[in-house]
DNA sequence: CCTCACTTTGACCGAATGGTCAAATTAGAC
DNA sequence: GTCTAATTTGACCATTCGGTCAAAGTGAGG
């Protein structure tokens, strides 16, 4: 229920510099500890954070679920607000990855439920995740709206002339490609950010499987091209 | 932009009743200052709220948007939960009505089709409103849980019932009722909700025209029962 | 075992926040 | 106008919360 940690060894990435700058050494690479209690810290953060929002956590309840004290906290993390936003940024990686996998060179209807198939199961794996994305895009998504008008809005725009292609050639029925990946993002998450919704209407019935047969369903309806 | 608000003369809906046990009278009707009072809180309320959610809005930010004094608004709620509540129980009626309104005796698709779209519209005029609910389903739903598996899940098993007999007629192709009644609202809210990023993919052009004709499709193919 | 940098924490602080209350002001019935 | 109940508010309180700090503890290399 992680999402796969980063190797260690993997080159200085962008979110984990600052924690690095914030430490009193600068170059060093991280100890033990700081590795353990990093990860103790985030894991608690993506915990609490994803239940009640930016706002509404405290420092110490993400102390409480770290298992450390709230001094200790910000030894490794300069702020509640870091704590958040180091989240957020390793949270992005992970985010656009399934979309960008989608192969312009595949079958257009596999790859487009093949991708369909991925953002549902990083629902039901990684909810917490979700909702700490959703919560963030509700309140207006002022730690990263720049991330949103700039990598998200590229990403898209890509794969929107990958799926007009497709189109032109008679592969998928025709569609507006910006608002087919909305519709993806929308019906995939909605069983992450929407789950006690789901289950109260559903009964305590694992929704995944059915929803997964849905949209499989749904999308070869209205993407397998017309007969000639 | 406000929702409808009930007729005063309206015989004590549910929703009332509470405010008036709180204030020092019980059973006389509300005064002029009461009614305009009342509603600019809850106005105030639902600004504030639909944008922090319950623990990140404050009593003095819904007081100065309300235009009245902090004791004020605890004269007319008894606290902030009061107000929240009351919010969230106006909307609950408001937000089944669109499906309620779905008819067993319409043409299946045009009734679908009718539900898509007041369900759109509501997404377009009262996004407030639906970001309020999405951030109280996100938090776990503390305050209305019982309501969802309750008078949510009667309304939307009622209407699988028909949906099912709909699919037997043979009026539209098969599909788990469920989860169709949940991919219109994904769809639909996702409009509301997480309207930043849609706009950051899309630019400022208006999304709402486009994602009523790509709905409109995309539900009638799905729901195109095959040619016999 | 000593040392020194790294780690941890108890005590504390100022600001924000939900809520109270008694006193002042106002609206409306007569 | 007068009286009463409804309304409004300034001052205040207790608690919570994010964050600081100096001091204490600890681990690892020599």
């Amino acid at each position: 229920m992680q999402l796969p940690q980063k190797d260690a060894n993997t080159l200085g990435s962008d979110h984990r510099r600052p924690k690095i700058e914030q430490l009193h050494t600068m170059s060093k690479p991280e100890t033990r500890i700081q590795q353990r209690n990093r990860a103790a810290i985030l894991s608690a953060g993506l915990e609490i954070f994803s239940q009640f929002g930016l706002r509404g956590s405290t420092l110490d309840q993400i102390a409480e679920a770290a298992g450390l004290s709230k001094p200790n906290l910000l030894y490794y993390f300069k702020s509640k607000d870091a704590i958040y936003t180091a989240l957020l940024e390793r949270l992005l990686e992970t985010w656009l990855d399934p979309l960008q996998k989608m192969d312009a060179n595949g079958d257009p209807i596999k790859e487009i439920l093949g991708y369909v198939h991925r953002k549902l199961a990083m629902s039901k794996d990684y909810p917490r995740e979700s909702r700490l994305f959703a919560n963030e895009i509700l309140q207006g998504a002022p730690h990263i709206a720049n991330h949103l008008s700039q990598d998200l809005r590229q990403l898209v725009d890509e794969k929107a002339v990958v799926l007009k292609e497709w189109e032109a050639a008679g592969k998928i029925a025709p569609i507006d490609p910006h608002h087919l990946v909305f519709s993806i993002w929308a019906m995939t998450q909605h069983y992450a950010d929407f789950d006690v919704q789901v289950r109260a209407v559903l009964g305590d019935k694992d929704p995944f499987e059915d929803a997964m047969t849905y949209l499989d369903t749904l999308f070869r309806r209205m993407l397998t091209p017309p007969k000639p």
